[in-house]
RNA sequence: GGAGAGGUGGCCGAGCUGGUUGAAGGCGCUCGCCUGCUAAGCGAGUGUGGGGGUUAUACCUCACCGAGGGUUCGAAUCCCUCCCUCUCCGCCA
């Protein structure tokens, strides 16, 4: 949700904006249902004041004024004159709220200009990618052989492109989401929520999923509960219409969950394994923060996001987006991309972005900069830390063996039980 | 699922036999006084959002007491629907 004033202020940005992010939406429109409803709800206000005084002055004579009876009426005829008003005003109101919610934000300056995913930018690269004296295998021919990964019966279970992993492969399911919660929470300062993985329509409306991403999410219907698409979700609607306290800012929270996607359009496209499934864990990190400090928090993010990255020694790089790739609530964002040897090719396991004031303005977030001064609207921060399933396909296939196996890096071996390889005999 | 209680300002908590109550009181916070320092004490101020107005203040005005409807000249207060929290009972991983 962008401030009305502004859209006012300087249109022409947000014409700008509209562009670069490929949404349609008429910045005219909504200055002109603007115009309308301020005037209308004017008239209204005047209208109501009127009313209020008469029925100050009945109130004083208790209704017992000579001329009660023509006040009386006359407050009648203004409560008709301003349920027209308001009828007539119903239906642009309503436009305008859609149109408001169908408006993406604004891109921060320092983000690349640029038409889509062709024209991000590499700002750089972490790590060599790793050499074989032998044909690296695809990760999903590594989980067959392994026993950590089974495709076709996990089909069975939900249908296509869902996963199950078995054996020691869900025992690195759990071992990563541990060490990552572990690091998170014991050397980056975040505290670890445990939310609920549905969230109701506020909630996503509040984080910018919706209404423009609802034929990508799963959706109880009743009651009408979604599945959540990413923790950002629930953790940033935990402090949805709060007040905060500066002393306690910035916030950062962590939490693991399931992701749900239903990726409407993307079958057969870059689908096989664990590249892009419905359902999926990721642990997530979200900071809320004074905007003076968002743009520093989101780089202090995005380092804790590469330094898990890091430990498990796999090769990324990390992306600025340009305009034309950057979300709809976005101001700036970064991606993180790992190596996987035996696809030769990169896999987005984080994107970090400063979403500015847009999400918070949408879910009413706010601090007081100092006793007596009005609230302020914060800005909120996000990234994953990280995606779990391509992580995974990355770890099997940089880090595969002459002799089948796969290597455990150091710093995760205490969560697989010491094991130094996956063997595939458990 | 059944029965009952309740949802009020940053927080706690009155009001709820309808009328100048945006809302007593307290806590917190801000400013001032007092005091070797601190604490205590004393005084004043302090909800949110919108519109109008001003160079900017001042000022004027509207809305908001969980959400949405209704009754009424007038609703935090009465009626209806929904949501949420708590207690008890039942059921259940």
């Amino acid at each position: 949700m962008l401030d009305l004033r502004r859209i006012r202020e300087e249109p022409d940005l947000i014409r700008e904006a509209v562009r670069a992010k490929h949404v349609d939406v008429s910045v005219e429109r909504i200055l002109a249902l603007d115009q309308e409803v301020r005037k209308a709800a004017f008239e209204i206000d005047q209208l109501r004041a009127e009313k209020n005084k008469l029925s100050g002055m009945l109130a004083k004579s208790r209704g017992q004024a000579a001329d009660a009876p023509q006040m009386r009426e006359r407050v009648r005829g203004i409560n008709a004159a301003i349920k027209q008003i308001e009828d007539e005003l119903k239906p642009p109101k309503e436009e305008l709220h859609d149109l408001l919610l169908w408006l993406p934000n604004v891109p921060h300056v320092s983000v690349p200009v640029g038409g889509g995913p062709g024209e991000n930018v590499v700002d750089r690269t972490w790590g060599e990618k790793p050499e074989f004296s032998f044909d690296p295998a695809p990760h999903w021919d590594l989980g067959s052989a392994l026993s950590l990964l089974d495709q076709e019966r996990a089909a069975k279970l939900a249908g296509s492109n869902f996963s199950l992993y078995s054996g020691h492969g869900a025992l690195l399911v759990r071992g990563l989401i541990n060490f990552m919660l572990d690091l998170h929470t014991r050397e980056h300062g975040y505290t670890e929520y445990w939310p609920p993985f549905l969230a109701t329509r506020q909630a996503m409306v509040g984080t910018g999923q919706l209404p423009k991403l609802e034929d990508d999410m799963y959706v109880c219907v009743s009651p009408e509960l979604f599945l959540i698409p990413t923790g950002e979700v629930p953790l940033t609607n935990i402090f949805r219409g709060e007040i905060l306290r500066s002393d306690q800012l910035p916030l950062r929270l962590v939490a693991f969950t399931s992701c749900f996607r239903r990726e409407a359009g993307a079958y057969g496209k870059d689908t096989r394994g664990l590249n892009r499934v419905h359902q999926f864990g990721k642990v997530e990190l979200v900071r809320i923060a004074e905007p003076e400090r968002s743009y520093d928090e989101l780089e202090s993010l995005l380092a804790d996001a590469e330094e898990v990255l890091q430990l498990l020694e796999l090769p990324y790089r990390v992306l600025s987006l340009c305009t034309g790739d950057l979300s709809f609530a976005a101001a700036k964002c970064y991606d993180l991309e790992v190596w996987a040897a035996g696809q030769e090719r990169w896999l987005e396991v984080s994107s970090c972005s400063n979403f500015e004031d847009f999400q918070a303005r949408r879910t009413g977030i706010r601090y007081r900069p100092s006793s007596g001064v009005k609230p302020c609207f914060l800005h909120t921060i996000n990234g994953s830390g990280l995606a779990l399933p391509r992580v995974i396909a990355a770890l099997l296939e940089n880090n595969q063996t002459a002799e089948g196996t796969v290597a455990i890096p150091e710093a995760l071996r205490p969560y697989l039980g010491g094991r130094a390889f996956l063997t595939g005999t458990t």
